[in-house]
DNA sequence: TTTTTTCTCGAACATTTGTTCTAATTTATG
DNA sequence: CATAAATTAGAACAAATGTTCGAGAAAAAA
């Protein structure tokens, strides 16, 4: 169980780092939480290491993270044209950066900018950037990122008609692709931003 | 001007609090930058700190913070249904925050939750969050946010049609609407999130 | 109650770390 | 070239900080 103590602890810690933007010492905890002495804190600190909720370098001081509810952010790749032949996530394939939330969302985060409006009735639109989760495959009836023939990299809608999987696109003016040895999955299309 | 040494540590720190969470010691960075003495470092870091680069806290340690780059991200408001009378922004109106990079943006911002599909032809979903800058007038052309009988906060297409001014539905299904008194512009639609 | 576990305290210790001072070295400036 | 300014180095110091150990207090379990 988490004591009090603990958790007054945890948000501490995380108020420190939030809003000083460092993590508190040892010392600074045990006067925060009442507590006289440095080992009392050490001994809840190990617990809640032991629980997960904490990291820490050891002997390095105001080194500790919280594993949490942290507003950190992180930084995705973006992808734009694919070279030929390169793997999708190339150095050579980035051209910017978009920074997500990182408690919303798990690894395995890249972007793509859409290119053209075959997504437009989606609410895509060209120029827009989408998050893609490559841990999560798209089911039917997911947005999702499909590399074509190593060279392209789309987002469609993912959905099985009469037995057989296609890309279908959300734009009448496209054509639904059927899905086959050409076409590998990269991931499930999760966020969106767009600069008006 | 800014050295070369002081671009590599301001990076290496921005870096180093990005992904490990914590600011590095000033050792640290005297190796990562090949300087031999830490008073080197400490007065690259002086320099930095005057030019406002930097923020630490004296004799302790790990405590520096980027005022840059880092610290990149703000939180605004997201306002949800608004309170009969109560101003826009007045606390109970509030639903939640989203996070917008700083570099981007100027202040007053702010972000509406969507609630309909009035603009769906513009790509803007029920559901999204969609970032206002209170600080630019919506002109004609743009998408701007607007309060009704300051009851209601609506985002349309704003246009002038033969002489007169209308908010502009992205959606057949819904009428103009021309500005009178009881419409108030809010700001511009900047940035919009969603999630899929 | 007795026993066990958890929590707390105090003190001492070893590092880590920021700070300061002086001097050598390099780089700009006239 | 001569001078000044900026940069770097080295060493030493003081403070901050994480760690450990033993023992007592409090709480929970038996």
């Amino acid at each position: 169980m988490k004591s009090n103590k603990q958790t007054e602890i945890l948000e501490f810690i995380q108020y420190k780092i939030e809003n000083e933007g460092y993590s508190p010492s040892i010392r600074e905890i045990a006067e925060k939480v009442n507590l006289k002495s440095t080992s009392s804190v050490h001994h809840h600190l190990n617990n809640l290491i032991e629980k997960g909720l904490l990291s820490k370098k050891a002997k390095q001081s105001r080194t500790l993270t919280s594993n949490k509810i942290i507003t950190s952010f992180k930084t995705v790749p973006i992808i734009g044209e694919i070279a030929a032949g390169s793997p999708l996530l190339a150095e050579e394939n980035k051209i910017g950066e978009v920074s997500v939330p990182q408690e919303k969302f798990n690894q395995n985060l890249f972007a793509l900018k859409i290119n053209g409006d075959s997504m437009l009735d989606a609410g895509i639109h060209d120029g827009d950037i989408v998050v893609i989760d490559k841990g999560v495959e798209p089911k039917n009836g997911d947005i999702g990122a499909f590399m074509i023939n190593d060279t392209e990299a789309t987002v469609k809608y993912l959905d099985t008609i009469s037995g057989k999987r296609f890309l279908i696109p959300a734009n009448k003016n496209y054509n639904n692709q059927e899905i086959n040895s050409n076409i590998q999955p990269i991931g499930k299309v999760v966020s969106l931003f767009r600069d008006i």
